[in-house]
DNA sequence: AGCACGCCGACT
DNA sequence: GTCGGCGTGCTC
C-alpha cells in the first residue's frame, strides 16, 4: 500500500514553495531518509521530513508523483539533525528545504543511487600508515589554569567561556576536552570550529598527532567537492570521531555529538553573509542544547555577546589569564599624532625603534587596520576619482597588473593613461594601501642597514600577495626563517600565526574604527589590537622588550586605556554600559530587511509598503520599524539597494513578529523590485 | 535555483 | 523567414 511522505527539496526563499513537497512512496519510508524526487522535469535530491503528512487543502486534486528511490546505504539524519535545521529555518526567516539541502555536502545531490553504493562500498583507500603513532596517552602537563578549566568543563554543564589570553594555551584545552570525552564514550564525537580556512591545516596537524589521522577529518569550503563528501560521510556514519572546520561545519552530522569548541568564538566570520544568514556560534550553543553536548567559546576578547552572557551566569566563564612560558604581553605604546607634523605616516619615535629591532636583529610586524581599505585613483587637475560605472563606490587599483577593480561587482579595467575626464595624464593613487605603506617605509629605511649589515629586507602580506595557493605559506615561512626584517600587511597578519622572533607590532592608523557609524567597530578594534599585541613576544626570552605601538589621534580614549592595560574586562563594562544605555544589542534584538530593485525608489517603496502593512502583524506593538534608507554602498551591478531595521527588546516577540511578517513581506509586491531578504541578529547595521 | 514558455532583433 | 535575447512563472 502506498505511502505519503513530505519531502524536502532545494527551495530558495523566493519560490513559492515553502514546506515539504508530497510524494508517494511504496515503503514507509523514516524521516531524515535521503530520496531522488521528480521535480518539474528535473530529478533532485531530496530528504524525507515526515511521514503521512496532513493533505494540503488546496492541493487536494493535484497528483503526488512518485520517489524515484532512497540512498538506502546512507543512514538517515538524525531527528536532533533535523531539529537543529528546523530551528535554524525558523529563526532566520529561510524555508526549511533551503536550510537542510544548503547543510548536506554538494556532491550528494548529483550522484544516483547506484553511483553513491559504489562509492560507499569502496574500500577506504588502504589506510596509509602515517609517520608518528598518535600519543593519545601522553599527557602534556597543563598550568594550574589549564588544569582548572578542564576541572571547569568536567563539573559543569556549560555553556562555557572559555577566556583566555593569547598564548594561555586554550588549544591544549580543547585537545584535553575532546581527550576526555572520547576516552569516556568510544562513540562519542566532537566538532571544533575555527572562523577561518587558513587557520584549519594547523589546528588539523595538532589533532592529528594527538588522536590519529583517521579520527579527524576537516569542513570547510575550501575542500573539493569529493573531499567533502568523504569527510561528510565519515562524520555521519560515525568513523571520525573529531571534526574540525569552519561555520558550515556546525550544520555536520555527527550522530554521537558530545562536544562543540568554537574558538576565536568573537569572529564575526562565523556570521554567514549570504544565503540563510546564521551565525554558526550561536547555533552550536544551540545545538549543544539539542544534542547534550558540552559547548566551549573560546576567545581572548570575547564578543560582547557572549561576555554579557557569562557575566549573567547564563555561560559558565572559564578564566585563564597568564600567558605560558612567563611570556609577558608586550607594553603598549601610544603615540600622539597631533605632535606630529601634518601628513606624518611614520612618526618619529616609531621609526626610531623599527631601527633599533633591526640592529638587534630582531622583527617588526605593521599593519594597516583598516578594513577593505585600499586605494583609489584620482586626477590631479579635476575632480575625477576611480568611480565603478556600475556600482556607487570606487574602483581600486592594483598596481600589480595596473588595473581598475570594483570589490562590488568585479568590473576589472586597464589604468587609462590620461584622466577620464579631463585628459591630465597626472593620476595618481589617493590614500595608502598596505603597497604604498611598504613603499613608504622603505623610502624612509633606504639608508638603514640590518644586523647583518644589509639593507631592509621589507615584505609585504595582503589579500592580493596570498592569492596564489601556497603563497601564505611560502610568505610565512620566509618570516619565520628570519629572511623578512619588517613585515607589513593588513590585519589578516595578526591572526594566529605564531611568529618567535617579533618584539615589535605597530598599528599606523587605528583610528578609523572609534568613531565609526557601527556601533560594533570598537569591539572588533580592541580584539584586533590585543590579538596583534599578542603576535609580539611569545619567544619569553624577548618578551620583556616586546612592544606594541598605537599611533593615534585620540590617546585619550578609554579603548586605549583599557587596551594599554590589557584590560578587557573593562573595556566590556565600559561598551556593555554604553550599549545599555543606547539601547544596542546586546540589550536589544535587530533584524535587516535588504531590498533589492532597479531604482532606489522602488527598493524603499517595497520597504515603506512592508513596514505599513506590519501594524497588522501579531507582536508589532513590541517591535520598532526604522525608515527605509540607502544601504552603505548604494548600488552595486546597477541595483539599487535598501534596507530597514526591526527592533526589539524581546528576542521572543522580535521573532513572532518577524515569522507573521513573512507571509506579508512575500505578499508586498513592487514594480522594479528584484528579491529581498531578512538578515537576523545582522552585524552591521 | 533550474527550466520552461513567451514575445522582439540580426543572420544561415 | 528562423535563432536567440532574458523577462515572468512554476515546481508535490
Amino acid at each position: 500500500m502506498p505511502h505519503r511522505l513530505a519531502v524536502l527539496v532545494a527551495t530558495p526563499a523566493h519560490s513559492s514553495i515553502r514546506g515539504p513537497l508530497s510524494y508517494r512512496s511504496e515503503l514507509p519510508l523514516a524521516p531524515g531518509t535521503l530520496v531522488r524526487v521528480p521535480l518539474g522535469r528535473r530529478e533532485v535530491l531530496g530528504l524525507v521530513w515526515e511521514r503521512d503528512p496532513a493533505q494540503d487543502a488546496d492541493r487536494l486534486e493535484m497528483e503526488e508523483k512518485p520517489i524515484l528511490g532512497a540512498l538506502e546505504d546512507i543512514p538517515p539524519l538524525t531527528l536532533t539533525w533535523r531539529q537543529l535545521v528546523t530551528f535554524a529555518a525558523n529563526y532566520y526567516q529561510r524555508s526549511v528545504g533551503e536550510v537542510a539541502l544548503a547543510a548536506l555536502p554538494p556532491q550528494l545531490r548529483g550522484l544516483s543511487a547506484l553511483q553513491l553504493a559504489r562509492r560507499l562500498r569502496r574500500k577506504p583507500a588502504a589506510a596509509p600508515q602515517h609517520d608518528a603513532p598518535p600519543d593519545v596517552t601522553k599527557g602534556v602537563a597543563l598550568t594550574p589554569e589549564q588544569a582548572l578549566a578542564l576541572d571547569g568543563i568536567a563539573a559543569h554543564p556549560g555553556p562555557f567561556l572559555v577566556y583566555g589570553a593569547t598564548g594561555s594555551g586554550k588549544t591544549e584545552v580543547y585537545l584535553q576536552a575532546v581527550q576526555a570525552l572520547l576516552a569516556g564514550n568510544p562513540q562519542a564525537q566532537a566538532l571544533v570550529m575555527v572562523p577561518e580556512i587558513n587557520l584549519t591545516p594547523q589546528l588539523e596537524s595538532r589533532f592529528i598527532a594527538r588522536f590519529g589521522a583517521d579520527a579527524v577529518v576537516s569542513l570547510h569550503s575550501g575542500m573539493t567537492n569529493p573531499q567533502r563528501l568523504k569527510s561528510w560521510l565519515a562524520a555521519h556514519t560515525g568513523a571520525a570521531r573529531i571534526v574540525l572546520g569552519t561555520r558550515m561545519a556546525v550544520f555536520a552530522s555527527l550522530p554521537a555529538l558530545g562536544l562543540i569548541v568554537v574558538d576565536e568564538e568573537h569572529d564575526p566570520s562565523y556570521k554567514q553573509q549570504e544565503g540563510a544568514r546564521y551565525s554558526a556560534r550561536d547555533l552550536a550553543v544551540y545545538r549543544g542544547k539539542l544534542e547534550g553536548a558540552k559547548v566551549l567559546l573560546g576567545s581572548a576578547t570575547p564578543s560582547l555577546e557572549s561576555w554579557q552572557a557569562s557575566e549573567k551566569g547564563r555561560y559558565q566563564r572559564l578564566a585563564m589569564p597568564s600567558r605560558i612560558g612567563s611570556g609577558q604581553l608586550p607594553a603598549v605604546k601610544l603615540v600622539d599624532m597631533n605632535l606630529q607634523p601634518p601628513k606624518t605616516v611614520f612618526s618619529v619615535q616609531l621609526l626610531e625603534t623599527i631601527r633599533q629591532r633591526l640592529s638587534r636583529g630582531e622583527q617588526s610586524l605593521v599593519f594597516l587596520n583598516r578594513r577593505g581599505y585600499a586605494p583609489v585613483l584620482a586626477c590631479n587637475a579635476c575632480d575625477w576619482k576611480s568611480e565603478c560605472p556600475h556600482c556607487s563606490a570606487y574602483r581600486v587599483f592594483h598596481k600589480i597588473d595596473r588595473t581598475l577593480r570594483c570589490h562590488h561587482c568585479g568590473f576589472t579595467e586597464r589604468v587609462p593613461r590620461a584622466c577620464p575626464a579631463c585628459g591630465n595624464v597626472d593620476i595618481a593613487p589617493l590614500g595608502r594601501g598596505t603597497e604604498r605603506l611598504e613603499e613608504h617605509l622603505a623610502e624612509l629605511l633606504a639608508d638603514t642597514r640590518n644586523a647583518q649589515g644589509e639593507p631592509v629586507r621589507i615584505a609585504r602580506m595582503d589579500a592580493d600577495t596570498t592569492r596564489l595557493k601556497g603563497a601564505l605559506e611560502s610568505q610565512l615561512a620566509q618570516v619565520h626563517a628570519g629572511a623578512v626584517d619588517v613585515l607589513v600587511g593588513t590585519q589578516m597578519i595578526t591572526k594566529g600565526h605564531d611568529f618567535r622572533r617579533i618584539t615589535l607590532v605597530a598599528a599606523v592608523n587605528a583610528d578609523a574604527a572609534l568613531f565609526s557609524s557601527d556601533f560594533r567597530a570598537p569591539e572588533r578594534l580592541f580584539g584586533l589590537l590585543m590579538q596583534a599585541a599578542g603576535r609580539a613576544g611569545r619567544d619569553a626570552a624577548q618578551a620583556g622588550a616586546s612592544e606594541m605601538w598605537v599611533q593615534t589621534w585620540h590617546p585619550a580614549h578609554p579603548l586605549f586605556g583599557a587596551l594599554r592595560r590589557h584590560d578587557y574586562p573593562a573595556f566590556a563594562a565600559q561598551q556593555l554600559k554604553e550599549r545599555e544605555e543606547a539601547g544596542m544589542p546586546p540589550f536589544s534584538f535587530q533584524a535587516l530587511v535588504r531590498a533589492e530593485a532597479r531604482t532606489q525608489e522602488a527598493a524603499q517603496a517595497f520597504l515603506n509598503a512592508a513596514s505599513a502593512a506590519a501594524q497588522d502583524v501579531p507582536a508589532h506593538e513590541h517591535v520598532t520599524l526604522y525608515p527605509a534608507v540607502p544601504m552603505s554602498v548604494q548600488r552595486v551591478a546597477n541595483v539599487e539597494r535598501a534596507q530597514m531595521l526591526v527592533e526589539s527588546t524581546s528576542r521572543a516577540a522580535l521573532q513572532h513578529f518577524l515569522t507573521h511578517w513573512h507571509d506579508v513581506l512575500h505578499a508586498t509586491k513592487e514594480k522594479g523590485l528584484i528579491r529581498w531578504a531578512v538578515d537576523v541578529d545582522p552585524l552591521a547595521v
